[in-house]
DNA sequence: TAATAATAATAGTAATACTATCAAAAATAT
DNA sequence: ATATTTTTGATAGTATTACTATTATTATTA
């Protein structure tokens, strides 16, 4: 990975630019720690202004409530991914390696070891988006959210990976609809292996990513070759 | 539907039987509407017994906390969803037209009109379930709820589509993990369409229902059609 | 009719999710 | 190098949430 990338969101989920002071960049790298460790319900700020040396008021200067701080997390991890496949892909001439590469990405990325960016631990931020990331878009504000651009890294991922089917099949009919599954599947499916087993063959503890990437190329392709 | 059905549960997810009372009957039907209006992080006890008459006091005798009693209600709606599956594919003599109809009902369990129990508004449980059943597994007790039966009806009517995946191709490798990919695709992809319409092509307003079970039917047999 | 159980009324607590104010410290501009 | 502006810390305060406890009242059942 590159030693040194910017990822910047297409929206104002944030009062202040984290990444641009220390203390903005402590909120981010100690929330998605306390995040895991407590799952977001039990997450407040004031635990972590207390993890942090700092105060409620000066975390609430960089997000209005934890909900915000979700969404920039969230999407975050999806302009990151969205920007890992891209550079995976990039000099694959076959769009069926294409597609095979950024689905294992999808399920995979945050697995890996190497940190892109210092202060957020990916894999750390993986479990969040496994665990919490649905939350995000499943509460009453949904629509104004929307409207607010928030978002707009995960929409622009699906249509990329969408232009990846496309491209495999240019007569599949549900393009979108495909991807938006496979993308909560991939996670999904993780999640259950490891607390809800009796829902899915994945098996926590064997090769849970590689089997989870078996499933979904499984799925796609017969989804795709199976049009026209 | 039959003129009087009883959905009973395998867990306590409940202190005291809200069916064998007025108080706990107007619980269900009314937190039902409320919890689909406000959404559940905004719904309280203390809102939900202002419109029922009642006090928070008395409604904690029925449930612990609000948690506790959307998994109960996200549990009937899975038990319901389960006996009605079975009710209508019970005559069918091909396996694949018992899975045609099995997700059909799964996609529209809910959206028809005639109540099967008279203090529950289906098509209003339908909603929650589309917008909030997640929640009852993506949270840190997930492993503890798990051990107390919480999930033991999403997981019976998971292994009910699975069997009836078998019964078309025995060989197919992924049932379940493929039968629970598509028991949150088929709410998802409406709530997609309804919130987020560029994650998917069905239209909210062009019959999303049946198109949404065209995908899935699609994207169900292309994959256990494509194995061995 | 007495005993028991369920509900209502009321009060109270700790924690959450904020907002406001002001002083101290740090960054920046001149 | 100093003045100005911005950021942070310290402190306090409020409304709401998520409960628990107590006692009186009303139904239910024995």
């Amino acid at each position: 990975m590159a030693a040194s990338i910017h990822i910047s969101l297409n929206h104002k989920s944030y009062l202040r630019e984290p990444e641009s002071t220390e203390l903005g960049r402590k909120i981010i790298s100690e929330s998605i720690k306390m995040i895991d460790a407590l799952g977001f319900e039990q997450f407040t700020f004031k635990k972590l202004a207390a993890e942090i040396g700092s105060t409620e008021a000066s975390i609430y200067r960089y997000f209005e409530n934890k909900h915000k701080l979700l969404v920039y997390l969230v999407s975050w991890y999806w302009a990151w991914v969205d920007y890992t496949v891209t550079f995976q892909t990039h000099n694959l001439p076959d769009p069926r390696q294409r597609l095979d590469r950024a689905l294992e990405e999808l399920v995979n990325a945050g697995q890996e070891d190497d940190p892109s960016v210092a202060y957020i631990d990916e894999r750390i931020l993986y479990r969040i988006v496994m665990a919490e990331s649905s939350k995000v878009y499943l509460t009453k504000e949904v629509d104004a959210e929307n409207k607010e651009g928030f978002f707009l890294e995960i929409k622009k991922f699906c249509r990329h990976l969408a232009q990846l089917v496309l491209a495999v099949n240019p007569d599949y009919p549900y393009p979108h609809a495909l991807v938006s599954t496979v993308m909560e599947a991939a996670h999904q499916q993780l999640y259950f292996a490891s607390h809800l087993p009796s829902l899915t063959e994945i098996k926590y503890s064997q090769r849970p990513v590689e089997e989870t990437i078996q499933f979904l190329k499984h799925l796609v392709y017969s989804a795709i070759d199976n049009s026209k």
